[in-house]
DNA sequence: CGGTTTTGACCCGCGC
DNA sequence: GCGCGGGTCAAAACCG
């Protein structure tokens, strides 16, 4: 009986997986790495095995069978749900580098954009840099942290140079690693006490956002009637995390919620998207921060920012209000999807790339049967197709990101250094 | 009864 | 130094 009861809990435990079997499989589908792939099959072929053996065995050759085997067939289950473990979370780590990358592609597009317009150049510091550095210093010293900095210079991810980051050599890298890599990110940019606020209608996710809030203020603000809340996290015993609703004053159906800090204890799946939201503006701006403060005051500091959210909360204005003491980060869900297409600060361009990319498609819609994640890779495709054409454009990109990334860019920016080789 | 919300008091930074 | 405003504290009230 024993035997049997046991059995029927390893079975039990083979059906029920602690993740989201579709979800995982159809992202690792979307990893060429060859290391990835090939494991992710094996595991799979090895689970399939290990059910049909139990289910023919049962019960007659179990009990016959020495309980050595079934000792050995759970270490070999327990190996596969640990490699599956380890495959999970380097794909979120993928997922939210790639997000970054991306924001950051469009931020560097942006100042290329800027750059290049004669309008602009004239409003840039011209003559005296000194007057120009010296007018933006107390902000760059802000920024030029040795902890934000250094963000970039921890990641020991190795990515192929085709793929902009989308082949990790998964082998050398465990579960541990890649979250301590994730947590030491985590009080980065908690140190930094900068905030994320988000702009959204009231049926917006955010209002759930996974997380226990425990209310401890309210406080009504100059210039809104609409009394502002103060909550601060319930889940961790000193968790720093703290949050500010109120309705928007305008457009009462619009809520904006503000995040500060860093969780310092494990987050419900529920709350992940929002942490990975946060967690992706303030990596997108921060990384990017010292090439924007370049431009000072003259530079709009507005951006199309893709989230880490399904749609239709996928797309975001972002606005960056660099600030010594405290930086804000504002993402405004509340533009319907359609705005998103005639949202421009380029006379020239309608699309979701700041300016013309010659030969290819405009925007996101130029991928229409794509999932949001699909549409996030091909972007990438679309936008290493046109760094590789146009080596002007590659040079701008190289330029205005290393300078931000010292170098040193997480997903090896250094490979768009190299128009040589690839022309 | 323990956890949460409410609300007035208090603290602190900033501008004048 | 003073006033203002944002943010936090903490005691009382509330709730399941």
């Amino acid at each position: 009986m024993e035997d049997k009861g046991s059995t029927k809990k390893f079975m039990e435990d083979d059906e029920k997986p602690s993740y989201d079997d579709n979800n995982i499989d159809s992202q690792i589908k979307k990893t060429d790495g060859p290391s990835s792939s090939h494991n992710n099959t094996q595991g799979s072929t090895l689970l399939l095995s290990l059910s049909l053996n139990n289910t023919t065995q049962l019960p007659h050759q179990i009990q016959a069978k020495p309980q050595i085997q079934i000792g050995k067939l759970r270490v070999k289950l327990e190996e596969e749900k640990k490699e599956n473990e380890n495959l999970k979370a380097m794909l979120n780590v993928v997922n939210e580098r790639c997000i970054v990358l991306q924001n950051r592609l469009l931020v560097a597009m942006h100042m290329h954009q800027i750059s290049s317009s004669p309008q602009n150049n004239n409003n840039l510091p011209k003559g005296n840099g000194q007057d120009a550095e010296k007018s933006m210093l107390p902000t760059r010293q802000f920024f030029d942290e040795p902890s934000s900095s250094d963000c970039s210079k921890k990641e020991g991810f190795q990515n192929n140079e085709n793929s902009m980051g989308r082949n990790f050599a998964c082998e050398n890298i465990n579960e541990g690693e890649i979250n301590k890599k994730i947590e030491d990110e985590s009080s980065e940019v908690s140190c930094r006490r900068a905030r994320v606020s988000i702009r959204a209608r009231s049926d917006f996710s955010l209002m759930m956002d996974g997380c226990q809030w425990r209310k401890y203020g309210q406080k009504t603000a100059k210039g809104n009637p609409c009394p502002r809340a103060y909550y601060r996290c319930s889940m961790g015993t000193s968790c720093p995390v703290r949050k500010q609703v109120q309705r928007c004053f305008k457009d009462e159906s619009v809520f904006i919620t503000t995040y500060e800090g860093n969780h310092n204890h494990q987050l419900p799946q529920a709350a992940k998207p929002i942490a990975n939201l946060i967690s992706s503006a303030l990596n997108t701006f921060f990384t990017n921060s010292s090439t924007s403060l370049q431009y000072g005051n003259n530079l709009s500091n507005t951006f199309l920012f893709s989230s880490p959210l399904s749609p239709p909360n996928s797309n975001a204005i972002a606005t960056f209000s660099p600030s010594p003491t405290c930086p804000i980060i504002t993402l405004d869900f509340t533009l319907p999807p359609s705005n998103f297409l005639q949202f421009k600060n380029h006379k020239q361009s309608s699309s979701l790339f700041p300016f013309p990319l010659q030969g290819y498609p405009q925007s996101f819609e130029g991928f229409p049967n794509m999932i949001n994640n699909e549409r996030k890779l091909a972007l990438v495709d679309v936008v290493s197709e046109a760094i590789a054409k146009d080596p002007s454009l590659k040079a701008t990109l190289f330029a205005a990101m290393s300078s931000f990334t010292n170098g040193s860019d997480p997903l090896n920016i250094n490979n768009l250094s190299q128009p040589s080789k690839s022309d």
